[in-house]
This record gives C-alpha cells, sequence and structure tokens, in this order.
DNA sequence: CGAAACTATACATACGTATGCAAGCTGCTT
DNA sequence: AAGCAGCTTGCATACGTATGTATAGTTTCG
C-alpha cells in the first residue's frame, strides 16, 4: 500500500548517478551538469521525491524554520491581540517565500521558552511578540543573547536596547491623527490613553499629539487627558471622566480603537452628535472600527509590512549573523466620526 | 563564546554512562535503574542539554509536529476567518500539552501542498481549515487518503465523507437562536442566509430554524428569508429587500454576525427600536457582536472544544492509525439585541 | 555449587542528507 | 606526445539519536 519513502538514493539509481550528485543537483550546485541536472530532478519529480527535513536538518545543523512566540501575560485563553493576527497571514507568507517553514507557540512568563526552540534545533530564530511590559522579560532576553539564540522583537525600540526591534511609529501615528482633527477644525482635543508601562505605545501617540499641538501654537491641556485603557467600558469612563470636569472639547483621539468606540457610545447616550459636535479618532483599524456607527476614522499600523519586515529582520540576523531594528509608518484611515 | 551544543554524549560522559543509557534514561526506558536515571538527568539539566530535534526525528522517522493548512479561496490578504484565528490559540496549547509543535501554513487551492508536508516529513498529519466549498478540495483530499496522510478536516461532517472532520453542530445553533426568539414571543422571524454551497454551514442554520418553528406548529414564511453573505452591505442590503417585498417580521435571525450588524443599522436608520420592534440574533460571536449598540445576541461556536478536538482527532488518526469525526454543541449568547 | 533467569549497561548500527576530497575525463598547451 | 587545467562525478564520512543485540554482573533455584 503506502511503499517506503523514496530517498535521494532512489534518485540517484533512477537518474543513473549517485547520492551526492543529486544533493548537488537539487541544491543547484553550480558543479552539476545542465543535462545531470535535469535527469536528477526528472527523476525526483517522477517519484514525488521530497528532501527529508530532518536528514537535511541534522546534516546542515539548521532546521529552516522560524518560531513565533507569543506571550501572554496572564492565561487569558482568548482575545489575542487582533493586530497580531493579522499579521501572522502576512508572516507565514514571507517565510514561505523566503524558504523557512513556520513554528508557533504561546508562552507563559514563567516557562523556559528561553532554553528550548534553539536549543532543541527546532528553529534557527525567534519572533517575539509580547503583551504589555517588555521589561519584565529583560532577564530572558539577556539569556538569549548569552546564548547566541537570533530573535527580533515587535515592539518599540526606543523602549529597550536588547536585541532588534520592529515596530510601528506610534509618534507619527499620534501626530497624524491629531493633525487630522486640527485640520477638519477641532481646537479643543481630548486624549484618551493611559501612561502605565504595560501600554509603552501609548506614551509615544500622546508624544506625537502634542507634537502635533504645539506645530500649531496650542499648548496641550492636561485637564483634557484622561487614562484609559484598551476597553470599550474604559472609553465609556473616560467621557464620564470629561464630564465630571466639566472639560469641554470638540475633538478627541483615542489610543486604541476599542476606548474610542467606548467613547463613542457614552457620547450618544449624551446626545452629542458624532462627528458633528465631537470628532472621533481611533487607533489600530480593528474590523470593529468599520462597523461602528458612524464608521470610526483610525491610525492603522500596517500588518503586512510590520509581519515581513519581522521575519526579514530575523532572517538577516540568521544568515548574517546580526540585524538592524525597524520602525514603520502608520497610516490614517479617514471615516466618517471625523467627516467634515 | 557560543560554544558547541550539549549531544547525548556529552551527557553519558558526564554521568558515567553511554550514550544508549542516556537515550533510554531521557525517554523513560524501564531498563533504566532508577540511580543512573538520576544521575543522566542531573547532568542533562546541567548542560542545559536538549535532544536535537533533527537527529531525533530522522531516527524515529517522525516529526513529532503538526501542520495547520489555512486554505485561502482567492489571495485576500486581509481577514482570515476570526472564528480560526481564535481556535488557533487552543490548538497551539492543546499540541503543546500533547507533546507536538504546530507548523503554520497557507496554501492557495492550486499548489501542489498534498505532496508536500507529510512527504518532507515537516509533520506528521494535517489540520485543514478551509473556506467556502470544501467540494471544490475533494480531488486532492483523496490523493491525501491514497498517500496514507493523516489528516483532520474543520467543516461539517454531512457534507462530505472523505477523512475526518470535527464541526460545530450549526442545526442544533439555528434551533436555539430560533427558540430564543420565540420563547420571547416573536411570531414572525425572518432569516438572513445564504443558499449558495459557498457557506455550508448556513443551510444546517435554516434547518435549525425551520425545525424551531415547525415545533411551535409555525410553518416558515419563504417571503421572510433572505440571502446574505456574511459581510455588514449584505445584511443592509437584506434589510432593503424585506422592505422592499413590504415583509412584516418582529424578530430576525440572521446566519452571521456581520450580516445581523449590517441589519441593525439599516433598521436603525429606518427608525426601528431594537430590541423593542425587532429582535435579533446573529451567529460567531465576533468581538463585533458586543461592541454593537445595542450588543447583539448570537451563537458562539466554542473555539476551545473545536481547536483541541481537532487537535486530539489528529493524534489519534497518527497514533492509532484512526479517528472519528466530531460534532461539538454551540452556545446562545443573550445581550441587548434581544432582550425581553 | 553450578546453571538458569534476570537486570542493567555497552556495542554496533541505521536513519537520509550534505560536503570535503579524490579521481576521472576532456581538451588544450608546450 | 606528455602534462596540466578545468569541469564533472563518485567516495567516504559526519551530523545526533534510538534501538536490536550482546555482554557483564547479580540473583535464584535445584
Amino acid at each position: 500500500m503506502t511503499q517506503r519513502r523514496p530517498t535521494s538514493f532512489d534518485i540517484a539509481a533512477l537518474a543513473g548517478v549517485s547520492q551526492p550528485t543529486v544533493s548537488r543537483a537539487l541544491n543547484g550546485s553550480p558543479s552539476v551538469s545542465a543535462e545531470t541536472r535535469a535527469r536528477v530532478l526528472a527523476a525526483a519529480e517522477q517519484l514525488h521525491y521530497k528532501v527529508d527535513k530532518n536528514a537535511s536538518g541534522l546534516r546542515k545543523q539548521r532546521s529552516g524554520t522560524l518560531a513565533l512566540l507569543f506571550f501572554e501575560e496572564n492565561s487569558t485563553d482568548d482575545a489575542i491581540n487582533p493586530f497580531y493576527l493579522s499579521m501572522l497571514g502576512h508572516m507565514v507568507r514571507k517565510c514561505a517565500a523566503r524558504g523557512y517553514d513556520l513554528l508557533i507557540s504561546f508562552q507563559q512568563l514563567s516557562a523556559d521558552w528561553h532554553v528550548d526552540y534553539e536549543d532543541s534545533r527546532k528553529a534557527d530564530g525567534i519572533v517575539l511578540l509580547g503583551y504589555g511590559d517588555y521589561l519584565e522579560y529583560t532577564p530572558k532576553l539577556e539569556q538569549l543573547v548569552a546564548r547566541g539564540t537570533h530573535f527580533v522583537r515587535w515592539g518599540s525600540a526606543s523602549e529597550m536596547t536588547i536585541g532588534a526591534t520592529v515596530g510601528s511609529d506610534n509618534e507619527q501615528g499620534g501626530f497624524e491623527a491629531t493633525s487630522h482633527l486640527l485640520d477638519r477644525g477641532c481646537t479643543k482635543i481630548a486624549f484618551l490613553g493611559t501612561a502605565t508601562p504595560a501600554y509603552p505605545e501609548f506614551l509615544e501617540r500622546w508624544t506625537g499629539y502634542c507634537r502635533a499641538l504645539r506645530s500649531r501654537r496650542i499648548e496641550p491641556d492636561p485637564r483634557l487627558r484622561v487614562d484609559a485603557e484598551p476597553a470599550e467600558e474604559s472609553g465609556r469612563a473616560a467621557i464620564a471622566t470629561l464630564a465630571r470636569r466639566s472639560a469641554d472639547f470638540d475633538g478627541l483621539f483615542a489610543a486604541s480603537d476599542l476606548a474610542a468606540i467606548g467613547a463613542m457610545h457614552a457620547l450618544q447616550s449624551l446626545g452629542r452628535r458624532i462627528p458633528e459636535d465631537v470628532a472621533l479618532v481611533g487607533f489600530d483599524d480593528l474590523p470593529a472600527a468599520t462597523l461602528a456607527s458612524p464608521p470610526l476614522t483610525t491610525v492603522k499600523q500596517d500588518a503586512r509590512k510590520a509581519g515581513e519586515a519581522l521575519v526579514d529582520a530575523l532572517i538577516e540576523a540568521i544568515e548574517q549573523g546580526a540585524t538592524r531594528s525597524r520602525s514603520l509608518p502608520c497610516k490614517l484611515v479617514v471615516r466618517e466620526s471625523s467627516a467634515a
């Protein structure tokens, strides 16, 4: 029935050459004549031959595989960051295009992942996608460096200096969102974000917000800044806080779409029209942003470029021994919540 | 700097035994004395030894890896089915718990994936997550069977008889959603779905809808059934169609949350209140369902059980040589869009 | 007390590939 | 005509593990 898998010896016999020649032919060695190569390829095709990945990896001392590690602060089963998930598809495609496989794993903070992937030759390098405060991982990252493991991290380059980083230019995103509201005529723009180290990107978005205001000679008003987690209720609560402060505003930039949507709901139940009374901009471009009513203007991180850059950076680290950090531009997506 | 990785020979030398004894000790062979095993484990620990996956796989002729294959009908870069994505996390955890790694890949329909994974010993088996009409894949599935490749498919068991299948009980989900609306007092319930083979689940949900109505002695009214793709605009369009038909309804069950949300928006702009005038139930429990205003009642497929069942079924196929199909219950999640 | 039965370990080997090195062949130079 | 360079191929081997078989040491029983 299911006969034995063909090996390079079978191909060699069929093509009338030796096994090493088969290997060379398949790997494009220049020392194989075109005619021989053609014969080998034909034989391989005929027998449905595929190189055994284990044997090849053993001999070459590499796995041809990258590992993707999601970190989980708590073991919340649901809700992986949707942006990470949309990167996933692009990472997979990029890996395939560059001849690597992609292994995927989740890790608790406590687990000893740093002694696992490259040590067992499961993977030649690691892409780290973490939640919250990367600083907590510092000791483990240092161990990775010490063991010579190749890795690349998603996040802010400024945040940490260990290893290479790929991240969005959050400051620029915040700048553009705020500038857009200013262009639209808003003068009193509230900011919903948080200052905790759990969301370091939020701080950068705030910085961009401030720069945009100051470039128009407006000084940021502390009464218009409210802390808000990326959650719908948090956005609602922030509007309540602003109301309690009797703060007046005609525009609102939230550092997350979830908070923006919560704010939208809260404002609407207070009878304020969007965008006529308050123009709204979020951040992330979640699927829910399009589905909001009115659809939410937001800042989109480029998931395609992000995923591809992570993979490229990691492969560069593996094959060249070193790589550099990369920062990616964000893009403003204008929808009705801020229509003129 | 980065010295050579330790091998089982290094452990053997340190523990004062031979290499085969190390292998046996680590694999729990009963023919190793407890004292020797302890010495070996200590040595392995001390040198941070990890079994080389390539060498082990080569010797054992298995990879200890499962492959997850997403199918793409077109090469739409974005928007992987969010339900699949939430299964992903659970599959990863289940794999880890059962000692397997998970490889991930996307495939175009045209690609020769069926000669890839198990052939190159990248993976011992394949989980197939497809879009649309599985029937298109039939020839390839037959090839998989012919080559003795282990695989499990997500979808409806009734839909096809090749290979083992894991899927939600869509009929039961449709039944519960409709029964809920009936319990609430609705008597004229519209159905938004589609009859194309591209969404075979929709047909099963429709069947459940009909069964629920008939169990209350109500005959389904064809004028209340509208085709709708899982998309916001499609839901809006469906409401327009119902209006054109002057069809009267006090409840609506959409076979997808996206259509339900579109319907909600369309109804609201017609001035119909939800749930007072029309009670709404969707299907999928997307994140956007919670964020809708009012939050959407929906039928949730159990992503955890789904992911775990797929992995369990596949490992069973690999280790036992055969497996069975499984059907998983859906769960109604009641929110305000259908509140009494 | 000697042989059998068992336990615990070592020896030898195979998995399939990739690569350094040697060797054969062709054709050209002196 | 002999030697040499260049091109192509074969030979030998190593990667690190797991397992069948043999052996040394220990116990048991007639």
